[in-house]
DNA sequence: CTAGGGTTAG
């Protein structure tokens, strides 16, 4: 049996390739094939042909085997069930072997699909299992088939394996349970790196930093033989990146450095990420000069970086070093190369990269890249280019890519095309409060009241809610969380006094609230209290009584900065002669003097 | 045959 190969889909084709070469036993078993009419046969049939020496996928037999699968009563049609139908005998190792496959590829859902056949065949899991089949679920984020993955594995006493453990805070992290891989955790009597790193990766994940940090220093302190490496690293500087707790990460660094980790390449690619993301673009750039292996993660993330802190011109000036060095970038990286050219009103330039991204870098543009273009011309003000562009599109526009042309209509006071962007969003991604404050703002500019309280109206009707927005600034240890509106912070009420001072001392340089972008459901009296208390404004207000005079503001906010506030914060860093960094959901603004770096273009 | 890491348009 000396068969070429030949691909069992040109088999499945049934163009009788590697006919010619029919032995008795081949026939036989074609012949056996035939006759049956169960899976248990067909096995039988297919485990008798392989140990006669036909190959697993001969040509003519995976042909007949596959003709009698789908001939069965009710024949399995999924590609794992069919793999698991063809299996002559399948024992628990092959399935493992084929569960970790799918569960480590880019499609893992056949995985599960497999664990169900599995359930449906009688065979139980082995310790083996639990992992593969826990891996599957976290990447798939299927709570559910996870949590029955979870209960399985108890009534099946596997739970004792410190590999099912640590799978489980893995999954339970991934799916955002920090409760539930907490409680896994406390149980464990055994614990070693990987296990910590699970569970301070799945706080991480879960923009808990302070317990993250917390457990760090619980590793650090308890007397054993676990010694945090590089993955413990890479999801703290994660964590901080996350809340731009700047003061902490640089604590970790000083750690890194410490331990001697510092050469670790994902370590520097997470330290360029955390500086990045506290604003910090000089403190990413040295992370950069000073790691000793750069891959192309390092490039990105220092590209991106740039060009969120508005160095978008340097981002450039370093993608055109890197392709002097030789070195092919992503597609991320392309993201971030437009990005950089969007935020900085580049637009031939960016057309340019984007048009030779296929024939200059082998990268065919995604959904992502046509999304960048869409916000180039509309954030330049061709917003009708933008709409033409979107219309042009090889691929089907997606509530992303129509997203972009509202803000950037919004932005404009482009009424009308705006509306078209509406649209077509309440069909593919209704009920996204975002996409009512960008409209009932477009409406605001043009002072259209009627549209903006119909709105209103359609919105309460909707139960669509919008997303309160709130700030984050680190201070001294700690990270506090600002919500408009919220009370909680003890010292609330020097706070509320504090605002009030500084809404003196802005009036008296010029300062006139810009209200129209409310949503009008609101007395016109009201509206001003409302913009002052917004989470930013609470933030700056705490950040200017509790830190030393001079000393830079640090705010993170969830949502975009509105017209008000930015031009609010620009007087405060004038009158108050402080640095604010506020990274917003978008990019991030530096304030100083009065103005900011986002040159009121964002 | 078993577990964990970095960059992604608004």
């Amino acid at each position: 049996m000396h068969d070429k190969q030949i691909s069992p889909i040109a088999a499945a084709a049934g163009n009788g390739a590697g006919a010619g070469d029919t032995t008795p036993s081949l026939r036989r078993c074609i012949a056996l094939l035939r006759s049956h009419t169960s899976l248990p046969h067909l096995r039988q049939t297919h485990a008798h042909a392989l140990r006669t020496g036909i190959p697993l996928f001969h040509p003519l037999l995976a042909k007949h085997l596959i003709f009698s699968l789908i001939s069965l009563p009710s024949p399995p049609l999924s590609y794992a069930e069919l793999l698991f139908s063809l299996l002559p005998n399948p024992n628990i190792f092959t399935l493992n072997t084929m569960i970790r496959g799918y569960a480590e590829s880019p499609h893992p859902f056949p995985a599960l699909l497999l664990h169900r056949r599995m359930h449906a065949a009688s065979l139980p899991p082995d310790s083996h299992t639990y992992p593969f089949l826990l891996k599957a679920c976290a990447r798939l984020l299927d709570l559910r088939h996870g949590e029955s993955v979870h209960s399985l594995s108890v009534k099946n006493a596997h739970t004792s394996s410190v590999f099912v453990q640590n799978s489980l805070l893995h999954f339970y992290g991934a799916c955002g349970l920090f409760e539930s891989a907490h409680q896994v955790f406390e149980e464990m009597p055994v614990r070693n790196v990987v296990t910590w790193n699970s569970v301070i990766n799945g706080f991480a994940l879960n923009g808990r930093p302070n317990e993250a940090l917390t457990l760090f220093q619980q590793v650090l302190d308890e007397e054993n033989e676990v010694k945090p490496d590089g993955f413990t690293m890479v999801s703290l500087l994660t964590a901080c990146a996350e809340l731009g707790a700047l003061a902490l990460g640089r604590r970790v660094h000083l750690y890194i450095i410490k331990s001697g980790l510092y050469q670790n390449s994902h370590i520097g690619n997470a330290l360029i990420d955390l500086y990045s993301k506290s604003g910090v673009a000089v403190d990413a750039c040295k992370v950069f000069d000073e790691m000793p292996d750069r891959t192309v993660v390092s490039w990105t993330s220092l590209i991106v970086g740039l060009a969120v802190n508005g160095f978008g011109k340097e981002a450039l000036k370093f993608f055109e070093e890197m392709e002097i060095g030789k070195l092919k970038p992503t597609e991320i990286t392309l993201v971030g190369v437009l990005y950089a050219c969007s935020h900085c009103g580049l637009v031939d330039q960016g057309f340019r990269y984007f048009n030779q991204m296929k024939d200059e870098y082998g990268i065919v543009p995604r959904i992502e890249h046509y999304g960048c273009m869409v916000d180039l011309l509309g954030r330049a003000g061709l917003v009708n280019k933008a709409h033409d562009f979107i219309l042009n599109m090889p691929l089907e526009p997606n509530a992303v890519i129509w997203r972009t042309l509202l803000g950037a209509c919004a932005m404009h006071k482009r009424v009308g095309l705006g509306e078209v962007a509406w649209s077509r969003l309440i069909k593919l991604d209704p009920g996204h409060s975002g996409d009512y404050v960008l409209l009932s703002n477009l409406y605001a500019g043009g002072s259209r009241w009627a549209e903006v309280q119909k709105l209103r109206r359609s919105m309460i009707k909707g139960g669509v809610k919008k997303t309160p927005g709130h700030s984050l600034l680190e201070l001294g240890n700690k990270v506090y969380d600002f919500v408009m509106g919220d009370r909680s912070n003890p010292e609330t009420d020097s706070i509320y006094e504090k605002l009030e001072e500084i809404a003196k001392r802005l009036r008296k340089e010029g300062y006139v609230a810009r209200t129209m972008n409310v949503l009008a459901d609101i007395q016109e009296e009201e509206k001003e209290t409302a913009l002052c208390y917004h989470s930013e404004r609470l933030a700056i207000a705490f950040g200017l009584m509790k830190s030393a005079p001079g000393a830079a503001i640090r705010i993170v906010k969830n949502l975009r900065v509105c017209e008000d506030c930015h031009l609010a914060i620009k007087l405060i860093s004038k009158v108050y002669e402080r640095e604010i960094v506020v990274r917003d959901r978008s990019r991030f603004h530096h304030f100083r003097d009065g103005i900011c770096t986002c040159k009121d273009y964002w």
